[in-house]
This record gives C-alpha cells, sequence and structure tokens, in this order.
DNA sequence: CATGAATGAGGGTTCATTCAT
DNA sequence: GATGAATGAACCCTCATTCAT
C-alpha cells in the first residue's frame, strides 16, 4: 500500500534524469558531469544516485532504447539471403550503436571485466548475435572458420574507438572494415 | 652560447621526477596522480609542472627510451629478408610498445587530434615506419595494395586498447592479429 | 516548498567557517589564506568553496552582523536634532565600520566596479545614508549645497584606506577630517 | 680593473629590465609579474632580484624620471605670485604623478610604514615641499593655519587610490577636491 | 655577478561519491 | 526515499623569493 503513492515523484525524477543524461551523454561525451545532470534534472545529486548507483547503471538504462532498436534491425538483417552481407551490416549497425555517445566504448569494454556490470550482458548478448551471423556465414564459406564472433565484436569495438582520432577519417574507418574483411594479405599477391 | 651546464639540481630532479613517474604509471597507468608522482620525487608540484607542463609532455618523455629501443627493434627487423614477416614482426612490435602502460592508447589516440600535442610526432613518425614496411610487403606481393600504414597502425593502436578488456585475451588478441592479417572472408571458402 | 530545514551540518560548517574567518581576517587582513581558514574550521576547501565561491562572498557575509549593528547606529543618530552633528557622527561610523578588517577598504573601493560583487549593495546603501543624512544637514544650512552623499562615502573611504599609512596616527586622521569637515561646512551658513 | 667590464653588460640589463618594467607596470599597474618582467627584458627572475631586490626598489627607479619632471614642475609653480594657486596646482601635480601606474598609491602608503622602504625618502621630499607650498599659502591667508602638509599630502594620495573606484569618475574627483579645497582655505581668512 | 631552476604556498575549480536529515 | 551539502583528492596554474652552479 505504501510503495503506491512515491512512485510518481520517482518516476517523474527517473525519466527527467534519463532526459538530461541523454542530452548530456549526447553533447558532452559518455563522461559528462553526473552533477550537471541531476541538477538540469532538477534533482539532488543523490537522487541520481539512488536511482543509477554508478554512471554505467545510467548508461545501461539510456541504451535500452537503441538496443531495441538494434535488435529490430537484427531480426530485419536475419532476413537477408546473403549471410555474408547479413553479417557485414550486422558489424555495421553495432559500430553505429557505439557511436550513440562520444567515449560509449571505453565503458563497453571495461563491462567485460566486471561481472556485475550492468553494460556487461548487453555486450555478452552482442556477441551472441554476432557469433549466430558469423555461422552462418561460415556455413556459407563466406567466412574463415577460424574466426570467432567475439573477435569481430570486439574488432568492431576497438574500431569504433579509434574513431575519435583525427586519422580516423571515413576514409581510414573504410579502410579498417575493409582490413578486417579481407585482410592485408590477402590479395597482395592478385 | 648559453650555460652549457645542466645544471645538476634540475637535472636531478628531472630524472627523480621520470623514476617516480616510470613506477607509478606502470602500476597505475598513465592516469595516476602527478601530485603524488611530485611527492615522491621529493619535489613540489611546480617543480614537476615546469618540467612537464601537461601530462602528455611527461608520458613524451617517459617514452623516449622506448622510443629508442623500439627503433633499434625496427632497425634489426629492417634486415629480415621476408618483408612480409618483418612487417608482422613491426606491427607486434608497436603493439609492445603500446602496452607499455596502462591506459596508453588513450593519449596517443587524442595526440593525433592536437597539432601541439607532443605525443603526435611520436605517432606520426611511427606512421612513418609502418608505411615503410608495408611498402615493401607490397612490392613483394605479402600486402594488398591497397592498404595504407595509417591503417595498420590505428588497426594495432585499436586492438592494444582493447586488449584491456577481460575477453581480449592472449587468444583473442592472435584472433585479432590474424583478422587484419588475414580477413575474415580469406580463406572463407577455402 | 523546499526543504525548511537548515540542515544542522551544513549550518555548523558555514558558521564554523565564518568563525574562523573573523578570527584571520581579524588577525591577518583581509587577505588572510583561505585555506588555511578552511582548515581551522575543520572543513576541506571545497566546502567553503561551496559556501563562499569567492572572497568577497565570505567577506560580505563577515560583514552582515555590523551592518546590521551599523544600521542601529544609524537610527539612533538619526534621532539627533543636530543634523550637521548626525551627519558627523554618521561618517565616523562609516569609518570605524571600514576599519572592521585590516585592507577591508580595497575590496569595498573595487566591488563598486563590478555589478555583481556581493559588497556592492553594501556600499551602494552607504551612500544613499550618506546622501540623506547629508539632505538633512544641507536643509538646515549645515553643509555646502554642492557636495553628494558619494563624495563624501568615497573620501570616508579613502581616509579609512590611508589610516594604514604610519604618518596617518590619530593625529593625521584628526586633520584628515577636519579638512573634509570644514570643507562641507564652508558655505554652509552662508 | 676588475670592476670595469661587467659593467656593460649590467647595464645593459639593468636598463632593459626598466624598460620592460616600465612598460608592464603601465599596462598591468604595479602589480605586474616581475617573472614576466624578467622574461621580456631577457634576463633571469635572479638577475632582476639582484638589480632591484624588492618591488619597490624597482618602482623606485621608475619613478625616478618622473620626479626629476615633478621637481621641474615644482620649481616652476613656485614661481607663481598666487600661494594659493601655487598649492593648488602642487596638489594636482602630486595626483597626477601617483597616477603613473595603476595601484601606485599603495606602495607608497606602504612605504610610509617602513623606514628603509626605497620610497620612503619620496615620499617625506613630497611632503616637505607640500609643507612650503602650505606656508606660503598660510603666510598669505590662503590656507588654514591649522592644517599640515602631510595631511595635505595624504588627502592627495588617497583621493588617487580612490580613483580607482567606479564612482570617482572625473565628477567625483572634481568634487573631492574641492572638499579639500574648501576645506583648507575656509578660515583661511580668519 | 648572472642564471635558470627549485621551492612552497596559495588560489580557484571540478567531480564522484557519501552523509546527515 | 529524496535531498542538499560535505568530503577529499586532484588538477592546473601563478608568483615572489631563494639556491646551486
Amino acid at each position: 500500500m505504501q510503495s503506491r503513492r512515491p512512485r510518481a515523484d520517482s518516476e517523474r525524477n527517473r525519466s527527467e534524469i534519463l532526459n538530461q543524461a541523454e542530452k548530456h551523454f549526447s553533447n558532452h561525451g559518455v563522461n559528462a558531469s553526473l552533477e550537471t545532470v541531476a541538477r538540469s534534472a532538477g534533482v539532488g545529486s543523490a537522487t541520481l544516485y539512488r536511482h543509477f548507483p554508478t554512471r554505467d547503471d545510467l548508461l545501461a538504462e539510456l541504451l535500452q532504447d537503441r538496443n531495441t532498436r538494434l535488435d529490430g534491425e537484427r531480426t530485419r538483417i536475419k532476413t537477408l539471403a546473403d549471410s555474408g552481407a547479413a553479417l557485414k551490416l550486422w558489424l555495421a549497425a553495432l559500430e553505429s550503436y557505439f557511436a550513440a555517445f562520444d567515449g560509449l566504448p571505453e565503458p563497453l569494454r571495461n563491462a567485460l571485466l566486471e561481472e556485475q556490470n550492468p553494460l556487461a550482458t548487453t555486450c555478452y548478448g552482442f556477441i551472441e548475435y554476432t557469433d549466430e551471423f558469423l555461422a552462418a556465414a561460415q556455413r556459407d564459406g563466406k567466412a574463415s572458420p577460424s574466426v570467432r564472433g567475439r573477435d569481430l565484436f570486439l574488432a568492431a569495438l576497438a574500431f569504433s574507438w579509434v574513431r575519435g582520432a583525427a586519422l580516423a577519417d571515413d576514409s581510414s574507418l573504410h579502410h579498417l572494415h575493409g582490413l578486417i574483411a579481407e585482410g592485408y594479405t590477402a590479395n597482395g599477391g592478385g
């Protein structure tokens, strides 16, 4: 009975925090000041902290919508006949997901180190999906059998991270994608 | 014409700062507290500041020794007859350079964004060297002609960065290296 | 609607900061080290900073009590029949206010340059009051009609400032007071 | 014999320091950074320090030229028949001297506290001169006999100090001058 | 005698996290 | 539960003065 009333307040605060976090993270990257987020949401810092004990909790929540969207995309990609193209599209979708906020690759990478990290399950899910696409491609001879989903996932994450560099302009990214797709020795003799 | 003397005092402090920085950066990564470094070197923070106005200045200095060593290695690798193997070895050397301190890839990546960054020239030098090894390999048909040195450099940097993740154990790194070397589609059909 | 509670913690710290600031400013002038103030109040510098972002904010707060006292005195002086004597007493009261801390005239003078300075309104209030006393004296022919409140205020401030000099012993101050006093009464009766 | 050679260097340094100090003090007031002065003079900070152990020593040297000029003016003023006008002109000359650098009144005031201060003798000289002008005016009934030179000097200094304030615009200064002027002439004829 | 560097203290500021209410 | 403030560490920076050479 008691737990009914405060919900309204709490929910309002929570969603306002999320709104502001989305805005600040978009504008200043994932390391935006949480205190500023709290202030612009009109709540105390401790309130933010109660809702989201760690920055990653907040981040995980912010990514929920994107997770859903990515999942939709995944479903669409799965319908493709060409498993090689599907894998490529999936990896591209992953990278565009990683680009949601400046600096996002960092906490995602770190999440893999901590069992309890709220972002970890998300990452593991992605790896699984990558494995599925990869397996299909391998079945069709579109991917080398020695490659693993986690490798492609990490490569995508790493390339997303490196995009921050000046040199990593679109052309660089394009080349990097080419690298993992075809390797640098591939057509060497051709 | 200026005083040639190395000002023993200054040199002593400078090298003690470097000693301590080396230690702290090794133990706690490149983001170790500079104040702690100064304290353990027995100097005030202002002294550290005078010698190394920014963390990257300090870092650049710390890397000097390693630069020299890497250069030695580069010379040795250059003597190899197999240009493909040479390229591979050079990339491996680069990665082991990037692993000098936890978190080193981050400032190196950022340095590419800032003209004035003391780490930038180092990076550009590495890219040039990579280009040299790559060119040789391409001449010998050991590398695809579409690949550029900067791409391989960035890939190496990115993979060094991702090594921080639990999943990126040696086996993962090994696979990632395989990826850029041969690509995931390379022998897929083979 | 907001939390009415004075947050005992905060109040305690705040008042302890004020206590210590009062002490240190009294002993070492208005430029006493704020860090020392914080330390002797048993709080971190960040806490002091939160309460009083600038030295002038702290100063303004310290002067509040004195403002109140000065206001009481003003009320008493206002009851005097002799408007000339009243003006003289008010100016004396002002000067003794300015002598609260060594170096106080400096920030007060500077405050007049900055709109946002927390000490500015205090000063402007004083000028207004001076105008009131002056107007009365002028009505009674006890002060020259060409004189303005701000002039007397600035003269009082300037003389308080100069008191810091060795030569400005009581006899000097006495003479300086005579200077402006005789000055503004000069044509008063004419 | 030995003391002949180094003079050239020393003198060059000294005069370059003075040049730069003049510039910096003019632009940023008497509290301009001495280190910056030294740097722009192309000498080490210790060299500046050797030539001018304290800021006031440097200041005193910078004021030498102005002292000479002021003395010339004094001589001219002395030729005036009207001793009252002469006193007024002398005080005006003093104030324009005090305005040489932003913040100059402060060290001048402080100099009166310290026997050894290099600015002290200058100040005492000014007081003496003021006394001379004042005595003449008093003899001619143009100034009250109770006023002393030091008082007028301190008043001029104080008003120069207060000019820094926004309120102390030209009109204010004019009024302040009126204050003391009318003040010391008030009973002049009595 | 000149020098560049060291020094030590302070200033202002930011922030993630934890307490007291 | 929500809050505002406290905390403590760190950072970057500046300066006047003194030391080692």
